[in-house]
DNA sequence: ATATTTAATTAGTTTGTACTAACAAATCAA
DNA sequence: TTGATTTGTTAGTACAAACTAATTAAATAT
Protein backbone atom coordinates (compact mmCIF):
# COMPACT_ATOMS: atom_id res chain seq x y z
CA UNK A 1 0.00 0.00 0.00
CA UNK A 2 1.37 3.10 -1.23
CA UNK A 3 1.06 6.65 0.54
CA UNK A 4 0.01 9.29 -1.74
CA UNK A 5 2.92 11.09 -1.89
CA UNK A 6 4.71 7.63 -3.33
CA UNK A 7 1.33 7.46 -5.77
CA UNK A 8 1.87 10.93 -7.22
CA UNK A 9 6.03 10.01 -7.83
CA UNK A 10 5.58 6.54 -9.46
CA UNK A 11 2.52 7.15 -11.15
CA UNK A 12 4.04 10.63 -13.00
CA UNK A 13 7.07 9.00 -13.47
CA UNK A 14 5.19 6.15 -15.07
CA UNK A 15 3.01 8.24 -17.42
CA UNK A 16 6.17 10.31 -18.43
CA UNK A 17 7.56 7.29 -19.45
CA UNK A 18 5.35 5.88 -21.52
CA UNK A 19 4.41 9.10 -23.01
CA UNK A 20 8.49 9.35 -23.99
CA UNK A 21 8.46 5.65 -25.12
CA UNK A 22 5.65 5.59 -27.56
CA UNK A 23 6.98 8.97 -28.96
CA UNK A 24 9.78 7.83 -30.09
CA UNK A 25 8.32 5.28 -32.12
CA UNK A 26 6.46 5.66 -35.05
CA UNK A 27 4.55 8.46 -36.80
CA UNK A 28 6.24 10.56 -33.55
CA UNK A 29 9.59 9.12 -34.91
CA UNK A 30 11.32 12.74 -35.44
CA UNK A 31 9.62 14.96 -32.98
CA UNK A 32 10.49 15.29 -30.00
CA UNK A 33 8.09 15.40 -26.59
CA UNK A 34 8.83 18.84 -26.30
CA UNK A 35 7.74 19.71 -29.85
CA UNK A 36 4.56 18.01 -29.90
CA UNK A 37 3.71 20.23 -27.02
CA UNK A 38 3.95 23.00 -28.98
CA UNK A 39 1.65 21.63 -31.79
CA UNK A 40 -0.36 20.35 -28.60
CA UNK A 41 -0.26 24.34 -27.31
CA UNK A 42 -1.60 25.50 -30.74
CA UNK A 43 -4.20 23.07 -31.02
CA UNK A 44 -5.49 23.94 -27.89
CA UNK A 45 -5.79 27.25 -28.32
CA UNK A 46 -9.01 28.68 -29.78
CA UNK A 47 -7.44 31.28 -33.02
CA UNK A 48 -4.32 30.95 -34.34
CA UNK A 49 -1.58 32.35 -32.19
CA UNK A 50 1.17 34.47 -33.04
CA UNK A 51 4.40 33.24 -31.42
CA UNK A 52 4.54 35.74 -28.43
CA UNK A 53 1.66 33.70 -26.94
CA UNK A 54 2.96 30.73 -27.81
CA UNK A 55 6.48 31.46 -25.70
CA UNK A 56 4.30 33.11 -23.33
CA UNK A 57 2.06 29.83 -22.76
CA UNK A 58 5.02 27.80 -22.97
CA UNK A 59 7.30 29.59 -20.91
CA UNK A 60 10.11 30.42 -22.96
CA UNK A 61 11.72 33.15 -24.72
CA UNK A 62 10.89 34.28 -27.81
CA UNK A 63 14.03 33.37 -29.78
CA UNK A 64 13.49 30.00 -28.28
CA UNK A 65 10.13 29.97 -29.87
CA UNK A 66 11.28 30.78 -33.22
CA UNK A 67 13.82 28.54 -33.81
CA UNK A 68 11.65 26.00 -32.43
CA UNK A 69 8.88 26.57 -34.93
CA UNK A 70 10.95 26.83 -37.25
CA UNK A 71 11.69 23.17 -37.61
CA UNK A 72 8.22 22.67 -37.44
CA UNK A 73 7.71 24.86 -40.28
CA UNK A 74 10.23 23.34 -42.03
CA UNK A 75 9.18 19.68 -41.43
CA UNK A 76 5.60 20.64 -42.71
CA UNK A 77 3.91 20.34 -39.28
CA UNK A 78 2.84 24.13 -39.23
CA UNK A 79 2.39 27.29 -41.60
CA UNK A 80 2.56 31.32 -40.52
CA UNK A 81 0.88 33.72 -41.97
CA UNK A 82 1.45 37.27 -41.57
CA UNK A 83 -1.74 39.50 -39.69
CA UNK A 84 -3.28 42.15 -42.05
CA UNK A 85 -3.60 44.51 -38.80
CA UNK A 86 -0.23 44.14 -37.87
CA UNK A 87 1.99 43.26 -39.81
CA UNK A 88 4.99 42.21 -37.06
CA UNK A 89 2.61 39.27 -35.72
CA UNK A 90 2.76 36.36 -37.88
CA UNK A 91 -0.32 33.50 -36.78
CA UNK A 92 0.89 30.08 -36.37
CA UNK A 93 -1.55 27.27 -37.94
CA UNK A 94 -1.23 23.45 -37.97
CA UNK A 95 -0.75 21.83 -40.75
CA UNK A 96 -2.84 18.75 -41.49
CA UNK A 97 -0.14 16.43 -40.97
CA UNK A 98 0.36 18.87 -37.45
CA UNK A 99 -3.38 18.27 -36.64
CA UNK A 100 -2.58 14.67 -37.26
CA UNK A 101 0.68 13.94 -34.45
CA UNK A 102 -1.12 16.35 -31.90
CA UNK A 103 -4.59 14.21 -31.97
CA UNK A 104 -2.15 10.79 -32.08
CA UNK A 105 -0.56 12.47 -28.56
CA UNK A 106 -4.10 12.42 -27.55
CA UNK A 107 -4.12 9.00 -28.34
CA UNK A 108 -1.19 8.36 -26.06
CA UNK A 109 -3.22 9.33 -23.07
CA UNK A 110 -6.15 7.30 -23.84
CA UNK A 111 -3.81 4.52 -24.28
CA UNK A 112 -2.67 4.61 -21.04
CA UNK A 113 -6.15 5.30 -19.61
CA UNK A 114 -6.96 1.96 -20.48
CA UNK A 115 -4.50 0.73 -17.91
CA UNK A 116 -6.94 2.38 -15.47
CA UNK A 117 -9.77 0.99 -17.03
CA UNK A 118 -8.11 -2.54 -17.02
CA UNK A 119 -7.90 -2.39 -13.66
CA UNK A 120 -10.65 -1.25 -11.86
CA UNK A 121 -14.55 -2.09 -11.79
CA UNK A 122 -16.71 0.44 -13.88
CA UNK A 123 -18.17 2.36 -10.58
CA UNK A 124 -14.87 2.47 -9.27
CA UNK A 125 -13.42 4.11 -12.18
CA UNK A 126 -16.26 6.47 -12.29
CA UNK A 127 -15.26 7.29 -8.53
CA UNK A 128 -11.89 7.93 -9.44
CA UNK A 129 -12.58 10.01 -12.23
CA UNK A 130 -14.96 12.12 -10.50
CA UNK A 131 -12.11 12.61 -7.20
CA UNK A 132 -9.62 13.65 -9.26
CA UNK A 133 -11.45 15.74 -11.22
CA UNK A 134 -12.40 17.68 -8.08
CA UNK A 135 -8.40 17.81 -7.16
CA UNK A 136 -7.75 19.15 -10.65
CA UNK A 137 -10.87 21.99 -10.70
CA UNK A 138 -9.07 22.74 -7.06
CA UNK A 139 -5.57 23.18 -9.19
CA UNK A 140 -7.28 25.44 -11.65
CA UNK A 141 -8.52 28.13 -9.20
CA UNK B 1 -15.27 17.46 -16.36
CA UNK B 2 -12.71 16.25 -17.51
CA UNK B 3 -12.10 13.00 -19.20
CA UNK B 4 -10.10 10.25 -17.53
CA UNK B 5 -6.97 10.84 -20.49
CA UNK B 6 -7.48 14.82 -20.13
CA UNK B 7 -6.79 14.18 -16.53
CA UNK B 8 -3.86 11.75 -16.77
CA UNK B 9 -2.43 14.23 -19.13
CA UNK B 10 -2.69 17.45 -17.30
CA UNK B 11 -2.13 16.09 -13.61
CA UNK B 12 0.93 14.34 -14.72
CA UNK B 13 2.53 17.78 -16.95
CA UNK B 14 1.42 19.81 -13.30
CA UNK B 15 3.37 17.24 -11.29
CA UNK B 16 6.51 17.51 -13.85
CA UNK B 17 6.11 21.23 -13.73
CA UNK B 18 5.96 21.27 -10.15
CA UNK B 19 9.01 19.52 -9.49
CA UNK B 20 10.87 21.09 -12.21
CA UNK B 21 10.02 24.38 -10.24
CA UNK B 22 10.73 23.24 -6.75
CA UNK B 23 13.87 21.28 -8.19
CA UNK B 24 15.61 24.97 -9.39
CA UNK B 25 15.19 26.34 -6.17
CA UNK B 26 16.65 26.25 -2.76
CA UNK B 27 19.14 23.39 -1.59
CA UNK B 28 18.53 21.66 -5.08
CA UNK B 29 19.88 24.67 -7.16
CA UNK B 30 22.72 23.37 -8.79
CA UNK B 31 21.25 19.84 -9.21
CA UNK B 32 18.73 18.93 -12.51
CA UNK B 33 16.00 16.58 -12.06
CA UNK B 34 18.12 14.09 -13.59
CA UNK B 35 20.66 14.05 -10.80
CA UNK B 36 18.29 13.37 -8.68
CA UNK B 37 16.96 10.70 -10.04
CA UNK B 38 20.49 9.29 -9.16
CA UNK B 39 20.37 10.45 -5.99
CA UNK B 40 17.24 8.22 -5.45
CA UNK B 41 18.09 5.05 -7.41
CA UNK B 42 20.46 4.94 -4.83
CA UNK B 43 18.83 5.54 -1.39
CA UNK B 44 16.25 3.23 -3.25
CA UNK B 45 18.60 0.24 -3.24
CA UNK B 46 18.99 -1.72 -0.01
CA UNK B 47 23.22 -2.24 -0.67
CA UNK B 48 25.36 0.35 -2.32
CA UNK B 49 25.17 -0.73 -5.79
CA UNK B 50 27.91 -0.98 -8.46
CA UNK B 51 27.48 0.96 -11.42
CA UNK B 52 26.41 -0.97 -13.75
CA UNK B 53 23.36 -1.78 -11.72
CA UNK B 54 22.58 1.82 -11.24
CA UNK B 55 22.77 2.12 -15.37
CA UNK B 56 20.62 -0.69 -15.94
CA UNK B 57 18.12 0.69 -13.40
CA UNK B 58 17.95 4.22 -14.99
CA UNK B 59 18.37 2.29 -18.40
CA UNK B 60 20.99 4.29 -19.34
CA UNK B 61 24.13 2.95 -20.41
CA UNK B 62 27.59 2.55 -18.28
CA UNK B 63 29.33 5.23 -19.92
CA UNK B 64 26.41 7.41 -19.51
CA UNK B 65 26.29 6.82 -15.66
CA UNK B 66 30.01 7.10 -15.10
CA UNK B 67 29.31 10.69 -16.52
CA UNK B 68 26.33 11.53 -13.99
CA UNK B 69 28.10 9.54 -11.17
CA UNK B 70 31.62 11.76 -11.81
CA UNK B 71 29.86 14.91 -11.27
CA UNK B 72 27.80 13.97 -8.61
CA UNK B 73 30.90 12.56 -6.45
CA UNK B 74 33.17 16.03 -7.85
CA UNK B 75 29.99 18.23 -5.68
CA UNK B 76 30.11 15.54 -2.68
CA UNK B 77 26.59 13.87 -3.30
CA UNK B 78 28.61 10.32 -3.44
CA UNK B 79 31.27 8.70 -2.77
CA UNK B 80 32.89 5.51 -4.35
CA UNK B 81 34.25 2.46 -2.75
CA UNK B 82 36.25 -0.31 -4.50
CA UNK B 83 34.74 -3.85 -4.22
CA UNK B 84 37.47 -6.02 -2.16
CA UNK B 85 36.00 -9.69 -4.08
CA UNK B 86 35.76 -8.02 -7.39
CA UNK B 87 38.19 -4.83 -7.62
CA UNK B 88 36.81 -4.19 -11.06
CA UNK B 89 33.95 -3.05 -8.96
CA UNK B 90 32.91 0.52 -7.62
CA UNK B 91 30.38 0.81 -5.55
CA UNK B 92 28.13 4.00 -5.14
CA UNK B 93 27.31 5.57 -1.59
CA UNK B 94 25.01 8.38 -0.82
CA UNK B 95 26.77 11.12 1.65
CA UNK B 96 25.50 12.98 4.30
CA UNK B 97 24.22 15.65 1.61
CA UNK B 98 23.08 13.42 -0.84
CA UNK B 99 21.02 11.55 1.53
CA UNK B 100 19.58 14.75 2.61
CA UNK B 101 18.78 15.94 -1.20
CA UNK B 102 16.87 12.43 -1.83
CA UNK B 103 15.31 13.35 1.54
CA UNK B 104 13.91 16.36 0.44
CA UNK B 105 12.92 15.43 -3.19
CA UNK B 106 10.52 13.04 -1.76
CA UNK B 107 9.38 16.38 0.46
CA UNK B 108 8.56 17.76 -3.61
CA UNK B 109 5.90 14.84 -3.74
CA UNK B 110 4.43 15.21 -0.48
CA UNK B 111 4.07 19.01 -1.22
CA UNK B 112 2.00 18.31 -4.02
CA UNK B 113 -0.03 15.50 -2.18
CA UNK B 114 -0.89 18.46 -0.20
CA UNK B 115 -3.02 19.82 -3.18
CA UNK B 116 -4.79 16.68 -2.90
CA UNK B 117 -5.68 17.22 0.42
CA UNK B 118 -7.02 20.20 0.39
CA UNK B 119 -8.94 19.36 -2.46
CA UNK B 120 -10.96 16.68 -0.67
CA UNK B 121 -12.52 15.05 2.42
CA UNK B 122 -10.97 12.70 4.54
CA UNK B 123 -13.01 9.73 3.28
CA UNK B 124 -12.71 10.72 -0.06
CA UNK B 125 -9.06 11.02 0.02
CA UNK B 126 -8.95 8.18 1.73
CA UNK B 127 -11.26 6.14 -1.04
CA UNK B 128 -8.90 7.92 -4.08
CA UNK B 129 -5.54 6.28 -2.27
CA UNK B 130 -7.09 2.98 -2.13
CA UNK B 131 -8.38 3.48 -6.02
CA UNK B 132 -4.81 4.60 -7.26
CA UNK B 133 -3.17 1.53 -5.18
CA UNK B 134 -5.40 -0.41 -7.34
CA UNK B 135 -4.42 0.89 -10.47
CA UNK B 136 -0.46 0.96 -9.54
CA UNK B 137 -0.69 -2.57 -8.15
CA UNK B 138 -2.22 -3.72 -11.49
CA UNK B 139 0.71 -1.92 -13.53
CA UNK B 140 3.03 -3.45 -11.46
CA UNK B 141 2.43 -7.05 -12.57
C1' DA C 1 48.23 -19.88 -20.50
C1' DT C 2 45.51 -17.76 -23.31
C1' DA C 3 41.22 -16.02 -24.74
C1' DT C 4 36.95 -14.10 -23.53
C1' DT C 5 33.99 -11.53 -20.83
C1' DT C 6 32.92 -7.94 -17.59
C1' DA C 7 33.24 -3.27 -15.00
C1' DA C 8 34.36 1.02 -15.45
C1' DT C 9 36.48 4.83 -17.74
C1' DT C 10 37.95 8.19 -21.33
C1' DA C 11 37.40 10.61 -25.51
C1' DG C 12 34.75 12.40 -28.85
C1' DT C 13 30.37 13.43 -30.69
C1' DT C 14 25.41 14.42 -31.22
C1' DT C 15 20.97 16.22 -30.13
C1' DG C 16 17.69 19.02 -27.90
C1' DT C 17 16.56 22.94 -25.70
C1' DA C 18 17.41 26.85 -23.72
C1' DC C 19 19.61 31.49 -23.16
C1' DT C 20 21.36 36.62 -24.22
C1' DA C 21 22.47 40.30 -27.31
C1' DA C 22 21.68 42.78 -31.21
C1' DC C 23 18.71 44.04 -34.77
C1' DA C 24 14.81 45.22 -38.35
C1' DA C 25 10.34 46.46 -39.04
C1' DA C 26 6.00 47.97 -37.51
C1' DT C 27 3.20 50.28 -34.34
C1' DC C 28 2.05 53.47 -30.72
C1' DA C 29 2.45 57.55 -27.78
C1' DA C 30 4.37 62.16 -26.70
C1' DT D 1 7.65 63.68 -36.01
C1' DT D 2 10.42 61.59 -33.04
C1' DG D 3 11.20 58.36 -29.50
C1' DA D 4 9.75 54.28 -27.20
C1' DT D 5 7.73 49.85 -27.43
C1' DT D 6 6.52 45.50 -29.45
C1' DT D 7 7.02 41.36 -32.67
C1' DG D 8 9.79 38.45 -34.50
C1' DT D 9 14.33 37.04 -36.25
C1' DT D 10 19.35 35.96 -36.45
C1' DA D 11 23.65 34.88 -34.47
C1' DG D 12 26.23 33.09 -31.09
C1' DT D 13 26.55 30.39 -27.11
C1' DA D 14 25.88 27.03 -23.29
C1' DC D 15 24.63 23.10 -21.14
C1' DA D 16 22.50 18.56 -19.96
C1' DA D 17 22.17 14.20 -21.29
C1' DA D 18 22.61 10.79 -24.17
C1' DC D 19 25.34 7.87 -27.49
C1' DT D 20 29.47 4.90 -29.75
C1' DA D 21 34.19 3.36 -29.95
C1' DA D 22 38.24 2.38 -27.83
C1' DT D 23 40.87 1.36 -23.61
C1' DT D 24 42.36 -0.53 -19.06
C1' DA D 25 42.20 -3.76 -15.68
C1' DA D 26 40.28 -7.61 -13.44
C1' DA D 27 37.97 -11.93 -13.43
C1' DT D 28 36.47 -16.14 -15.67
C1' DA D 29 36.41 -19.91 -18.96
C1' DT D 30 38.64 -23.04 -22.26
Amino acid sequence: MYTLSEIIERLSKRIRDHEVKVTQKSAFSNLSVTQIHYLEAIRHLKAAPPISDLATLLKVTKPTATVALDKLEKSGYITKTQSSDDRRKSYVHLTNKGLKISELHDEIHRGYAKYFEKALEKNELDHLVELLNKVLTHLDE
